[in-house]
DNA sequence: GTAGGAATAT
DNA sequence: TATATTCCTA
């Protein structure tokens, strides 16, 4: 037998942003809490919501993109294939047993090893010029489980989404074996038999990231850290239930990361315009009066519209910011998680209304050297515009605005965060000298990094500084810190992260 | 040989 | 546009 508990999750996910948010999605180690706070992580640039809803459970496996005329003509080509693969012609225990038994006789079958389901490399590695009938019954089958719900298809249709799920081994293994017992026609390993089926030249059947796989995806990047969120990592924590291959990933990131960087540039451009049309303007608007409600243009340089930072600029004086959310990482590409259009876009916070203060953490960064470092790497891997910032939920009682980002979470890796420095003076009356503290990234770094930091503030359109001010020294810099009671820089941390002092 | 990631193809 | 595939590099 197949496995098939793995297809599906554990739990249908069930989400809702009610005061208690139910939110299990069978992943591992994810409390509600941790999980609800996960998602808030999630700066969903033009998301207010969280990444999606899901109550029917149903739709928790990749869709496969098949064409049924498609199949239909292919198969009129192949009536071996066909009959064989008739799942009424032959109604197997598992719904997979018809599409190996179509499989075995094909020559494509003899010339793969029975390990090649353990890991098929993707791509270049592929097996080329194998027959296309295991293919199209794969694609069949795929068109069965679109209309049937069948368990057993389902299975099918996920294997047949992948060649080389066994990156992560265990549950690959346990298919294989599954695999390999439950018919004398199978030797081979369901994946196996997907990677021949994909290994015809024909390209391999699209996964479709829904919104949960999505979700999942985002979770393991959150959980390993801008840093080491590469292909295999995340596969690795996203298992294999989806039968995802570590090229896949590598798409998904590779397209997730692209599409970050311009909202960035474009919301840096947005924000750009709108600080020319505020200096154009002269200063602060009072637009209480007009109902459209108080609003002041930020004191230091923000993000673009849509990122948490953004969002934070906007709050009404004397009032707690808004949090933000800190980690710009992607909404779904179909926008299912997108955000409720914000009236007007920038003006409104972020932080879910139905969602308890963040904790303290929030005002106080962690002083761990490691944490740091994660930091900096981050930073370097993914440039600044990975970085973002965030503002605590409330005015912290320090006459200093920290805005730091999400608190490490048990288990997981701790987002980018700024780090508070002194800002010149602004155009915004400030009541606190320190009210206007710019935060900057890698809370100690070194000389080097700190004039790199300031650099990129100067150059990034969405971190400007006022024209004709300089950006504060390094001395100034500690000395404010030191007075606001951060504690100074651990003599370990003050090395960058290529241990360069 | 493998993995990451950019570029390119579909 | 989303995804897969290829290619290059480390």
């Amino acid at each position: 037998m197949l496995e098939v508990a793995t297809l599906q999750s554990p739990n249908p996910a069930v989400f809702s942003l009610g005061e208690h948010h139910h939110v299990d999605v069978g992943f591992p180690e994810a409390t509600v809490e941790e999980d609800d706070f996960l998602l808030d992580y999630i700066d969903f640039s033009t998301c207010d919501m969280p990444f999606f809803h899901v109550d029917d459970g149903d739709d928790i496996l990749p869709d496969l993109e098949v064409d049924p005329t498609e199949l239909l003509a292919e198969f009129a080509d192949e009536p071996a294939t066909t009959t064989v693969l008739s799942p009424a012609a032959e109604p197997a225990p598992d719904g997979c047993e018809t599409h190996h038994g179509g499989e075995a006789k094909t020559a494509a079958e003899t010339e793969l090893p029975a390990e090649m389901g353990m890991e098929l490399p993707e791509g270049k590695g592929e097996t080329k010029g194998l027959l296309s009938s295991e293919e199209k019954d794969v694609r069949q089958h795929n068109d069965n489980n679109k209309n049937n719900n069948n368990v057993g298809d389902e299975v099918c249709s996920a294997v047949t989404t992948d060649d080389s799920s066994a990156v992560v081994g265990s549950e690959n293994s346990k298919s294989s074996a599954s695999a390999e017992g439950h018919s004398k026609m199978t030797s081979k390993p369901a994946s196996a038999a997907a990677a021949t089926k994909s290994s015809h030249g024909r390209r391999k059947v699209k996964v479709d990231w829904t919104p949960e796989l999505h979700r999942r995806f985002v979770q393991a990047v959150e959980q390993l850290g801008l840093d080491k969120a590469v292909p295999s990592r995340i596969l690795e924590l996203m298992g294999n239930e989806y039968r995802l291959t570590r090229h896949n990933i590598a798409s998904h990131l590779q397209r997730s990361h692209r599409k970050h960087l311009m909202a960035r540039e474009a919301g840096a451009a947005s924000w750009t315009q709108k600080r020319q049309m505020y200096a154009a303007a002269g200063g602060p608007r009072k637009e209480a009066a007009a109902g459209g409600g108080p609003w002041v243009v930020p004191t230091v340089g923000f993000p673009p519209p849509g990122t948490m930072a953004h969002a934070g600029m906007a709050h009404h004086p004397g009032q707690p910011p808004p949090f933000c959310r800190p980690l710009h990482v992607w909404c779904h590409p179909t926008g299912v998680d997108a955000p409720l259009p914000l009236s007007p876009p920038s003006m409104l916070p972020v932080w879910p209304r139905h969602l308890a203060p963040p904790p303290a953490w929030a005002h106080q960064p962690p002083m761990d050297p490691v944490y740091w470092h994660q930091q900096y790497n981050a930073a370097r891997k993914w440039g600044p515009q990975a970085v973002t910032q965030c503002v605590p939920p409330t005015m912290p009682p320090a006459p200093m605005m920290q805005r730091f980002a999400a608190p490490p979470m048990p288990g997981m890796m701790p987002h980018p965060m700024y780090r508070p420095i002194p800002l010149p003076p602004s155009p915004v009356p400030q009541s606190n000298k320190v009210a206007g503290l710019q935060l900057q990234l890698d809370a100690h770094p070194s000389k080097e990094s700190i004039d790199a930091a300031i650099g990129d503030v100067l150059v990034k359109p969405w971190l400007p500084l006022p024209l004709g001010l300089k950006p504060p020294s390094l001395d100034s810099v500690m000395s404010e810190l030191h007075k606001q009671g951060i504690p100074k820089v651990p003599p370990a941390a003050t090395t960058n992260c290529d241990g360069a002092a």
